[in-house]
DNA sequence: AAAAATTTAAAGTCTACACAAATTGGATAT
DNA sequence: ATATCCAATTTGTGTAGACTTTAAATTTTT
């Protein structure tokens, strides 16, 4: 047989399972009919039904096992996904005109918390930037970033006065791991003057660990103006 | 013919043309050889090379268009999912014990910013519920909640004393819609008792709101303890 | 009993093929 | 030139069927 304007799609079966955990049909922790039983009440194929399942699991509804089933998850691990914007996209897409500043920019022997961080010798060659991003004329973020040398050595050639490293790094380094981190931190001097808010005052943190293959490429630490919100819907 | 174990996989399919993008073979914005192509260079179906791409697609490295084909995602769009765990989970996977304290439980009428938050009229009636949860002795979070008794009418009978309220909206009320905000902002007085920390420490804070299929169920702001890091890996 | 080997049920993945839907790009008409 | 229509291309999704892998359940052996 095949597809026509009454076929059934994975999408009515997504929407149906759904529909049945949600009124308690099927209820948490409970076993759902095998593949070919689903199939046979959907009159659709196992591959259909297989595909609805699936992506149902992956969106954290459903936990699937071989040979055990399928289940619905009691606490269901709704998963939020966050987009990371690059704060250019990010100032723009709120109506603001971006604008980078570099601070400074030196190679520099890894500190020790650094070196711990990153799991590198300590004194191993970085490169250490620091710059502002602006949304117009009002700060949006203060970054301080250390670039591992000897994962990215034409870091040495970079010039970090017109592009941001981070979007140095995106166009010139892969990566495949990332550690993303959020805090609260309280603005030191330093960062309250860039931030051009009072010292002390909490301050919206994200801290970015990088690597390409194990190796460790960058840590950046990015400190928000004040009343940043990080929002996300699912 | 039928699947050997020489058969291509589609992981091995996401994996080389992961490869390809990032050795710079196929670079920022370029277009990918069609299904049929890369089916041929796989020797595989074009069913299987469609599932790689479409996952590639899922995560963020491609865009895919009917007719205009495939292509790599120049500012790679990674996205960060984070597992929204419950806190008493949370609390354990960090090796504490979990343990609830209810600070209070009224019936109230939402209050102006409260009703602009979640499209409620000013007035109506709100479960208001403020509770702290703990690591051990040590407070880790303070939840400040409001359930909308119109969408969520069994909790007047609710008894709050020994579960928490997200708990227990989880186990009764389920929901389709979330917006979650974390930011970082200021003890107040209370906050500053319930966490034990001083007044005007910075504080990382959740706000969530939920939604039943466009009914708005109720509305938190999660407090977290001082040195909080919400952390993901990907 | 306990441990080891075997069976078996369920999801996981692939082949091979077909039709559907969207959208681009060119042809045609205004 | 501009708007409209049409054909071609590419991804989207389905059917039907088979083999593979995992792990739960059962049986056999110790």
């Amino acid at each position: 047989m095949t597809q026509t304007s009454e076929t059934t799609s994975y999408k009515d079966i997504k929407r149906t399972v759904l529909s049945r955990i949600r009124s308690g049909d099927w209820g948490p922790d409970s076993l759902l009919p095998n593949e070919q039983d689903l199939a046979a009440e959907f009159s659709c194929t196992r591959t259909t039904v297989n595909r609805a399942l699936r992506e149902l699991a992956d969106e954290g509804y459903l936990e699937r096992r071989r040979k055990a089933g399928t289940r619905v998850l009691s606490a269901p691990q709704r998963q939020a996904r966050f987009t990371i914007p690059m704060v250019r996209d990010e100032v723009e897409a709120l109506g603001g005109t971006y604008r980078y500043a570099l601070v400074s920019s030196a190679r520099e022997n890894a500190p020790d918390w650094l070196a711990a961080r990153l799991a590198l010798r300590t004194g191993q060659p970085v490169m250490h930037v620091r710059c502002m991003h602006f949304s117009g004329n009002t700060p949006f973020q203060y970054e301080d970033r250390w670039i591992v040398v000897d994962s990215v050595p034409q870091v040495m050639q970079a010039d970090f006065s017109q592009i941001g490293p981070n979007e140095w790094l995106i166009q010139t380094v892969p990566f495949t791991n990332v550690e993303l981190t959020f805090l609260a931190s309280r603005a030191d001097a330093m960062v309250a003057g860039f931030l051009d808010v009072p010292e002390g005052e909490p301050v919206f943190t994200g801290e970015r660990i990088t690597w390409l293959e194990g190796q460790p490429v960058t840590f950046a630490k990015m400190y928000f103006a004040a009343g940043y919100r990080m929002t996300t819907q699912f």
